[in-house]
DNA sequence: TCAAATGGCGCC
DNA sequence: AAAGGGCGCCATTTGA
């Protein structure tokens, strides 16, 4: 059964309906505490125009809910496998499309300034309770369709597999409104020390902390005349002054280099970094009565991957970490996927000499034994190089071997490279495609391929070419590592509404997450984040030979920093 | 004077 | 021959 909920006008309301998305009753008008009632006594699946929109409002009314339809999130997935990606994904886009009408834009998705309110708030061209369920029929009705390749521009998937992404996707978005509703435990006072340890006392508004002073004091001296190390036009023209050619002030730049000022100026940016965007300010702009609340976007990225916004929830940095603690009798069930990257590459190319290396809890040190004289650091750089399209330095020396070794893999990703040269479109294992390169990208690239380019403007071309290749190359990598811990993700939730209702998932970056949860759960869930793991795995690639899997140990710890 | 672009760096 | 993918955020620089 679907729920209809919407806000069409003064208030909120509600229209029933079967699965197929015909009503079975009439439109009513509700509060939060009405869906409440119909959730408990009929548990549908809500069909809205987005989580990120309702959600919230209910969840601080109270309401929490089971599952969703979220029309916005399937429209995003529905769009980029018609190669249009980034067009509008509201309700009234899908039914201005269906009708030939141009799609109104989106409604900038803004964190709401008082969030709670169920019945405020931004929300996007305005739909009835009938618009959601017409938009519903439309995507059911375009799914088959868009299972198939767009103008043979991406590659066909499996209708089936394009419905787990979606259902995914909206369990995505339900977990990314409770997260931000929840936000992550953290000690203020744990982060005030770090903070005072490393850069002494909290400064005064729009003073630098003593210590960065000081160490500005020794760049200063470094150099022997004023350097503002906050400039890097500043700094670099220092160094260049001192005789050292450099055309970025990069950490990796000056690590090279032969001058007193670097030691300071490398310890300067660190804190500088710390200072800016993990110090006072950001405590105090994002930590509330305990807890680090970001706004969360499932499936943000084109890429499938999420985004946040506001307070860089994805790049805590490793250092501040040490302040994420548990409430008391609570601690942290913390799993991360490990080395996913490739194991999903094995499983997308299907290469079965490289899988059989997937049986080691590392792959990286297997693949050494392999065909890098034991050298594991060069078997990682050469993977990580195949994947993100290194070509020179060295990754790109080593390579070569990979190509030997396992040819299926990489005629895999050279082969999703090369669509992307050619401006066309990938896609992800379960569907997820990418957006078409801009017009300046194909008039880069025309312009370089004309019978009268210059060297110059070939040279450009192929080069803009090329770099749309690297990002289609790790775009089936990284889309379908984004599809499979969207399944995980979702599988989880599942079964902790279910077995642990007071389990709270409070922090996912990508490959890893977190859970928040009294002590005497904690086991029952690291049980459920390994088994929704090797689930996710037969969901997501059903075909992999001999099964597919990513180590997955969750770790039981009361902070964050003791996680690994 | 303001907004957009750039440089840099944190995370995966 | 050959410039490693995706983000968000901050401060500085650039340019209209």
């Amino acid at each position: 059964m679907l729920a209809a909920l919407s806000r069409s006008g003064p208030g909120w309301s509600v229209q029933c309906a079967d699965d197929a998305g015909v009503p079975s009753g009439a439109v009513v008008p509700v509060v939060a505490a009405d869906v409440a009632t119909l959730e408990r006594e009929q548990r549908p699946r809500w069909l809205w125009d987005a989580a990120a929109v309702v959600y919230p409002g209910l969840l601080a009314a109270g309401v929490r809910l089971h599952r969703c339809v979220d029309i916005t999130q399937h429209e995003r997935v529905l769009i980029a496998r018609a190669g249009r990606y980034g067009e509008p994904v509201s309700t009234a886009a899908v039914l201005a499309r269906r009708d030939g009408r141009p799609a109104p834009p989106d409604v900038a998705l803004a964190p709401a300034a008082e969030p709670g309110l169920f019945d405020d708030g931004p929300v996007n061209p305005a739909a009835t309770p009938g618009d959601l369920l017409a938009a519903h029929r439309d995507q059911q009705d375009r799914l088959a369709a868009a299972a198939g390749s767009p103008a043979g521009e991406a590659v066909d998937v499996d209708p089936a597999a394009l419905r787990l992404l979606l259902a995914a996707e909206s369990a995505s978005a339900l977990v990314a409104a409770e997260m931000g509703h929840l936000g992550m435990p953290w000690d203020v006072g744990v982060h005030s020390d770090i903070l005072s340890g490393l850069l002494g006392p909290r400064p005064a508004a729009g003073e630098r902390p003593a210590v960065m002073v000081r160490l500005a004091d020794d760049i200063r001296a470094a150099f022997g005349h004023p350097v503002n190390p906050d400039s890097a036009t500043d700094l670099r023209a220092a160094f260049r002054r001192a005789g050292f050619d450099i055309d970025s002030t990069r950490s990796w730049t000056l690590q090279q280099l032969d001058h007193p000022a670097v030691a300071p100026v490398l310890a300067y940016k660190e804190l500088h970094r710390l200072f800016t965007a993990n110090g006072w300010n950001w405590l105090q702009q994002w930590v509330r009565a305990g807890r680090f609340r970001a706004d969360y976007v499932a499936g943000g990225v084109v890429s499938g991957r999420w985004a946040t916004r506001g307070g860089g929830a994805l790049q805590i940095p490793k250092v501040v970490r040490r302040a994420v603690i548990a409430d008391p009798g609570h601690v942290l069930v913390v799993a991360d996927a490990a080395q996913l990257e490739p194991r999903v590459l094995i499983a997308v190319s299907g290469d079965e000499r490289l899988g059989a290396l997937a049986a080691a809890d590392d792959l990286y040190a297997a693949l050494a034994d392999v065909g890098f004289a034991g050298r594991r650091e060069n078997a990682k750089m050469a993977m990580l190089g195949a994947m993100y399209g290194a070509t020179s330095g060295a990754a790109g020396q080593l390579l070569g071997t990979l190509f030997q070794q396992f040819p299926v893999a990489m005629d895999h990703v050279e082969r999703a490279a090369r669509r992307g040269e050619q401006g066309r479109l990938v896609s992800s294992v379960l569907g997820r495609t990418s957006n078409r390169p801009g017009p300046q990208w194909w008039a880069t690239v025309d312009r370089g391929a004309a019978p009268d380019a210059s060297p110059a403007e070939e040279q450009r071309g192929r080069q803009t070419a090329r770099a749309w290749g690297r990002f289609t190359r790790n775009f089936v990598i990284q889309g379908s590592a984004a599809d499979w811990a969207a399944v995980w993700l979702s599988c989880l939730r599942r079964d902790l509404t279910a077995q642990v209702p007071a389990a709270e998932l409070v922090f996912f970056q990508h490959d890893e997450l977190m859970v928040h949860v009294a002590e005497a759960d904690a086991g029952h869930v690291a049980a459920l984040v390994a088994a929704t793991a090797a689930e996710a795995g037969r969901l997501v690639f059903p075909h992999a030979a001999g099964g597919w899997r990513v180590p997955v140990r969750p770790t039981v710890v009361r902070c964050y920093a003791d996680a690994k």
